[in-house]
RNA sequence: GGGCGGUUAACUCAGCGGCUAGAGUACUGGCCUUACAAGCCAGGGGUCGGAGGUUCGAAUCCUCUACCGCCUACCA
């Protein structure tokens, strides 16, 4: 057996991050086998889009997917984490359209082929950026099964379900109004449209009727009233009764409409008089559709006039509403301008104002989906964690309206559908139609594209297989966990639930693990137009993946925002160096291989070591549980907590002594504590840092194992050990009151005290006697000495006061009196209104029998130790009196 | 308009009926003590947004309220 040469003072992340990330994918070691046994632990990515780069959302996503995973591989289940990326549609058509147009080339001028050709050009060239970077973060992914949205498989599945959803009647072909982005010219779903707020107008216009005083009609798209099929008043609105059943005249044309009656029209806003647009306005088509209504186009795909307009047909919408206002004014048909704060509705991607426009465009009949997926939720099939989301999430599926699921793009899934040029027959079909069935004439297939999130809905599936049946897909179906972020929950995770539960009949998951969205230090959305964007790559050269992982996760709580804050990074960083440090010395002590000690029983005899294996199983537990319920937070807290103020400033320092002394015995015992504690730490630590726990497991070991396929330490009740912790935090206790006597009155460490500590219980006096050498460094002292009464006590000293006994330091010569005396004063001071608040505590808990007993014991052990400590301080300020006075 | 979060130490957050309200960073004082100065020891700092209420006991539960933010929505 043979240990590593000694380490370096500081872990050289940059040089191992990727030396053991190819180790660990050059060995397999994140490939799953259907055939391993035991419980199974899925996770199928979220898919980044393939023209991406990794962003801080990625990285936390990330993060927790892999310290899910690593830590179930560990715990022995049949883990796999499947990656994969989404062809992202009308992003990465952009994208490349963007790229051509520096060449001054449009998609248009090489044809639909060309350009989809040059779309999976680029996605070879550069599609694998995102998932190198991926690699940088640590994320143990099984590279071997990675899946695109449009694989030949995930395509044959994105078929499979538009074509059977579409033989139930579940998929339509409408005329309807949707939202038309006049710059990507495509049809985007409601959810794809985000509301702004905007300080605008509105204007009033008069409409004039032959006989009767003009009818003032309020809007804020003039140039929409091409368009008008009617005017819609209140049926309950008295003001407009002469113009029931009349035609008024649209503003700058001969046109004219009726008046009609609408409950929608709301008496309370503008006048109460509603212009009616069905083209270009949702709530218009749905009045239009009841009255039946003449649809009149007034606004084209480009945003721009129509002929309906007359001498403004080719202006851009905006332009002509400018230009309307002019004459409108001149003509005396604007009655009056009122500012007016409404949202307008944006493209998500371009932030275009989304014009309303009636077409032809592909539906999902969502509502008996919905109703299952949310019933799904409802029973616990699926959790939401936490599980304040789910009434977000019913909200939604239970008002939801049918999806849109075409798109006027080139790039994504073709709609499997074809229309016959002689008879129009439709035909949606598995497999490429040769001609029409019912007519045997020319088909030509629907140009349009799926929506992006459609193949993505079914991505926990398609990527198993489905819907061949292969032993993936019977192995691994249904996932375990969906890790994402809150803003996604309508876009994917319901999509998915419906998809999941059509399709295969079965939820997609069972947990669905909801994490904050990342924001700068001051809360901010990070934009590449705010400047606030922080590269998560650079944050991982220079301070390495594990310290960013460690940051991410600790930050990952039940709040809606993570604000990301390089210092708390730098200060992880320290983490990872001080886990390093610890390394180095317990190397210094290790007595034989980690990796055959982790598992091997140990003899923990002496007080330090029955206290850390009992600390150990205790932490172990907690973590266990704390990863279960997805609560990174509590666990890196947990996990950071322990290794440093427990094990690295209590242990490490308890046992030396034992570990420099001459008792060889002793100190093969303690080191082999001191070996598996430290084994077990570092695998509890490993889901969060891989990289330093890996590297370090490679140093104490020699037989090539690693620890990401370790066992995870397990909690056992046979190593609680209560005794033991309450003799180490007597310890603790008495060290800490020389220490403090030792700040408190300015001692330099060159002067030696010899503290004596005053007690009558034979339980403490026992434990100081043969515990009590381990205390001497903590305390700067060079002896400790123990009194039964306080005649011992000698006159030129300073005291400190536990609760359960005193400990007096000698201090003549070494203080300043009239300072002491001041300090002492105040603390007395203290402690008296702190004695008065516990006594009005402890009556109002005796006052009655409700108060827990424990709770009333505590509140008077308290108020006891409190009385003690205001005596003893009280003495040393009688003392200090007596030196300042000679 | 509807809904959901947040408001706790200088900063970022945890705690969500009962330890003297915690952590990291920052701050103050003392230390280069042979794992670590990216460290060690000690310490200062908060009437838990405001007002009521329930309770023996409230940061924690209830009601109201003020700011901040997010989502959602067919007032043109």
């Amino acid at each position: 057996m043979r240990l590593n040469d000694p380490l370096d003072k500081n872990f050289d992340f940059n040089a191992a991050e990727s030396r053991l990330y190819s180790d660990w994918e050059n060995r397999g070691l994140f490939i799953a086998d259907p055939k391993k046994p035991g419980p199974k632990f899925v996770i199928v990515i979220p898919p980044p889009n393939v023209t991406g780069n990794l962003h801080m959302g990625h990285a936390l996503d990330v993060t927790l997917q892999d310290i899910l995973t690593r830590y179930r591989r560990m715990k022995g289940d049949n883990a796999l984490w499947l990656p994969g990326t989404d062809h992202a549609g009308i992003a990465t058509q952009s994208v490349v359209e963007r790229n051509l147009a520096e060449k001054g080339v449009t998609r248009h001028d090489l044809g639909r082929e060309k350009f989809v050709e040059k779309v999976w050009e680029w996605k070879k060239a550069y599609g694998g950026n995102i998932v190198q970077q991926l690699r940088r973060l640590g994320a143990s992914c099984d590279w071997s099964r990675e899946r695109f949205t449009m694989d030949p498989g995930l395509s044959k599945a994105v078929r499979e379900v538009f074509v059977s959803l579409y033989e139930e009647n579940l998929i339509y072909q409408g005329e309807y109004i949707i939202n038309w982005c006049p710059r990507c010219h495509t049809a985007v779903s409601d959810i794809e449209v985000e509301h702004q707020n905007k300080s605008d107008h509105l204007y009033y216009l008069r409409y004039w009727a032959d006989d009767l005083p003009p009818l003032i009609v309020a809007t804020t798209r003039p140039e929409t009233c091409f368009g008008d099929a009617a005017v819609a008043v209140n049926p309950a609105d008295p003001r407009f009764s002469a113009y029931k059943g009349r035609q008024v005249r649209i503003p700058l044309t001969d046109r004219l409409i009726p008046v009609i009656e609408d409950d929608y029209a709301d008496m309370e806003f503008g006048t109460g008089a509603l212009k009616v647009t069905p083209a270009h306005d949702p709530n218009d088509f749905h009045i239009g559709r009841r009255h039946d209504l003449p649809v009149v186009v007034a606004i084209d795909e480009n945003g721009q006039l129509t002929d309906a307009a007359g001498s403004y047909e080719g202006l851009d919408r905006f332009e002509a509403r400018q230009k309307m206002l002019t004459e409108l004014e001149e003509k005396g048909l604007l009655e009056k301008v009122e500012p007016l704060e409404h949202s307008v509705g944006v493209c998500y991607r371009c932030r275009t104002v989304i014009e309303p426009f009636i077409s032809k465009q592909w539906f999902v009949r969502t509502a008996s989906l919905a109703a299952e997926a949310a019933a799904a939720v409802r029973d616990g099939r699926t959790k939401l964690v936490p599980a304040t989301w789910e009434k977000t999430y019913f909200d939604w599926m239970d008002n939801i309206r049918d999806w849109c699921i075409s798109r006027q793009l080139w790039w994504g899934h073709q709609i499997p559908a074809w229309r016959c040029v002689s008879c129009e027959a439709t035909t949606v079909s598995r497999e490429d139609p040769a001609a029409c069935p019912k007519c045997g004439g020319e088909l030509i297939q629907d140009p349009d594209v799926l929506d992006t999130w459609f193949s993505s809905a079914l991505w926990p599936f398609s990527t198993l297989g489905w819907p061949e049946k292969t032993e993936d897909l019977a192995r691994y179906f249904p996932t375990s966990v969906l890790v994402t972020g809150f803003d996604i929950i309508f876009f994917w995770v319901a999509r998915m639930m419906m998809m999941g539960l059509k399709m295969m009949g079965e939820v997609p998951f069972e947990h669905v693990v909801l994490h904050p969205l990342v924001r700068d230090v001051h809360g901010q959305k990070m934009s590449k137009s705010k400047g606030n964007v922080i590269d998560p790559l650079l944050i991982i050269d220079k301070y390495g993946a594990d310290s960013f992982r460690f940051s991410l996760a600790a930050q990952a709580g039940q709040a809606r925002d993570l604000r990301i804050d390089e210092k708390r990074i730098q200060g992880y960083s320290k983490f990872v160096n001080k886990i390093w440090n610890a390394a180095r010395f317990v190397l210094s002590a290790v007595k034989s291989d980690v990796t055959a000690t982790a598992g091997a029983a140990v003899q923990a005899e002496t007080v330090p070591d029955r206290w850390i294996r009992s600390r150990m199983n205790e932490v172990t537990a907690q973590g266990r549980a704390h990863l279960e319920e997805f609560h990174f937070d509590r666990y890196c807290d947990l996990i950071y907590q322990f290794t440093w103020y427990e094990f690295c400033d209590w242990y490490l320092e308890l046992i030396k002594p034992i570990l420099y002394g001459q008792d060889e015995a002793a100190k093969d015992k303690t080191a082999g504590v001191l070996t598996k504690t430290f084994a077990e730490l570092l695998k509890l630590i490993h889901p969060v840092m891989p990289f330093v726990t890996e590297e370090l497991w490679s140093k104490f070991s020699d037989d090539g194992s690693f620890i990401m396929t370790s066992s995870f330490p397990e909690a056992n009740d046979a190593a609680k050990d209560p005794e033991a912790e309450r003799l180490v935090s007597r310890l603790m206790d008495v060290t800490k009151a020389v220490r403090q006597v030792r700040s408190d009155f300015g001692l330099p460490p060159s002067v030696k005290l010899s503290p004596m500590v005053m007690t009558e219980d034979a339980d403490t006096r026992a434990l100081l006697e043969s515990q009590g050498p381990l205390l001497l460094k903590l305390m700067g002292a060079d002896q400790l000495t123990l009194a039964g009464g306080e005649e011992e006590r000698s006159k030129d000293s300073a005291s400190s006061v536990l609760d359960w006994g005193q400990v007096w330091t000698p201090l003549a010569g070494h203080i300043n009196p009239s300072a002491e005396i001041k300090r002492l004063s105040k603390e007395i001071d203290k402690l008296n209104a702190d004695v008065k608040a516990a006594e009005t505590k402890l009556a109002s808990e005796e006052y009655t029998s409700k108060a827990p007993e424990d709770v009333v014991a505590e509140t008077r052990e308290r108020l006891e130790a409190m009385r003690q400590r205001t005596i003893a301080l009280s003495r040393a300020l009688d003392l200090v009196s007596l030196l300042s006075n000679g």
